[in-house]
Formats: structure tokens, sequence, C-alpha cells
DNA sequence: GTGAAAATGACAATCATTTTCATTTCTGTT
DNA sequence: AACAGAAATGAAAATGATTGTCATTTTCAC
């Protein structure tokens, strides 16, 4: 694997969870990384090419990136304050696994997320 | 509710699926409808507000918009040729709920989609 | 009719992402 | 080592959706 598609990788390890390629850059360069943002970009889709890495969405379009494999949850949004919360998803894997089963698809992936009004707004 | 608003929702009405704003401004000017831009943005705002229209985001980040209490289903799509096939989510719709209710929330809107490889790829 | 307030739309600004292209680094060959 | 060609890099420009600005128009209550 190419120095900078490891490093990239590094540094999603590193922050645990979900970081936006921009994110990504400024980190990679408060650690003192001589990578440029154009290169951040390629090493994402790279490893998601690898399926190393899984992409999806803020609300406001921006991607997001975190490592396959992961401990997958979804979430659960507030849409007024923010409040997020964790959601485990078991039910939603399991029909994901039979809607694909059913329609003769591999390889199925996907994304889930609820948005509502917390308890206290 | 204001002329902008309720053309817009015409045209989304017309489209029956999803459409950005983009779309739906090309439609409305293909109609003779003298509506900026601006306009349909906001439009789109007001009735995502409203819980009129949900918005959701494209593979590429581009939001688009649906009706909201449409026969509502969600999509297995084809990483590969593209092929969609609309699913029916009852599982889903009844997991959803019932997070919400275990965290409190309120109003929940979700959104859910499959991607992954089809049969004749 | 008057004037305040809301709505509109042309245009500019923003911001993530992609493209371009010149330069640098790698890799194998003589 | 020297060389050539390929691959990788990054700075800057281009792209494209979305948002902000602001002068003008429309609506509405009095
Ligand atoms: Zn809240
Ligand atoms: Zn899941
Ligand atoms: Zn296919
Ligand atoms: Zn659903």
């Amino acid at each position: 694997m190419r120095k900078s598609v490891s490093g990239v990788l590094a540094t999603l390890e590193h922050v645990g969870g979900f970081a936006s390629a921009q994110e990504l850059y400024q980190l990679m360069h408060r650690d003192g990384a001589k990578i440029g943002l154009t290169t951040v970009y390629r090493s994402l889709q790279t490893l998601v090419e690898g399926n190393l890495v899984d992409i999806l969405r803020r609300e406001d379009g921006e991607a997001i990136y975190r490592l396959c494999g992961e401990n997958h949850h979804h979430h659960l949004v507030c849409k007024s304050c923010g409040k997020t919360v964790e959601i485990e998803g078991g039910a939603i894997e399991k029909w994901a696994k039979t809607i694909a089963s059913e329609n003769g698809f591999r390889d199925v992936g996907h994304t889930a997320e609820l948005f509502g009004t917390c308890a206290n707004c």
C-alpha cells in the first residue's frame, strides 16, 4: 500500500469514528505530515474502492468516512438540538441480508439513519 | 401557502419520485414558470420545515426531495450497473418507531438504502 | 392610497470535491 | 551510476451545488 494511503488509514483508525476528507487533512497536518488535500481525497478513494473504508454523508452533504468492520451502528439524531444516540442495528442488519438474498444481490451494504425531535426539544 | 411554494410542491407531485432543486427549477421553467433558482431552494426549505417534503442525498451528495406520505419505500441499488429495486420497508418502519419511542424521540423519520452487486454483475 | 413587512430573483460568495498539469519520486534496465 | 518511462504528488484552477446579499416588487392592514 502507498505511503499516503496507509497514512490516511492510520489517521482514520486514530480518530475512531467518522471523519471528512478536510478533517483528516487538517489532522494529518497538525501531526506534521506533508500531504496535500488532493492526495487525501485520492487515498480515500483508493480505500473505498478496496472496501477498507465506508463512505456516508453528513446531513449537509459532506462526505464522511469510517473504517469498515468497526463497531457498526446507526444514529438517531435530534433535528432541533443535534443530540445523537448511537443505535444497535441488529434488526436492520437482518433485514438488509434478507432483502439482498431475496433479490439475488451480493456484497450488500446499507445506510440507515433516524431523525426526529428529542424529549427535551 | 405562498404561490412559489405551492408551485414547487405541485411540480414535486408531478414528477412522482425524487428530484433535486436544480431539476425542479428546470422542469418549472420548461413549463413556463417564472421562478428563480433561489426561490426554488427557499420553497423546498419551507416544505421540508413544514414536514411536507423529505430530503435525502444522492450518492454524490446532491440533495434530493420527495413528498412525504407518498408510497414510502426504500431502494436496493446495484453499485455496478445501477439496477434499482424498490423495497417495501415494513420491518424498518417498525424498527424506527421502536427505537424512537425507546429513546423518547417524536416525529421520527428515517432514511435507509441498500447497495450491493446484482445477480447479473 | 400609504407604508411596513414579506417575498422574489439576479448575482456574488462559499465550500467541498474534481480536474489539470508541471514537478517529484519510484522502478526497473543498461 | 545513469537513464527512461511510469506512477504519485500537490498547487492551483475549475466545477457545481447551495447559501448569502440586497435592491426591487408584491402583499396586506390600516
Ligand atoms: Zn433535541
Ligand atoms: Zn447497519
Ligand atoms: Zn448490476
Ligand atoms: Zn421506510
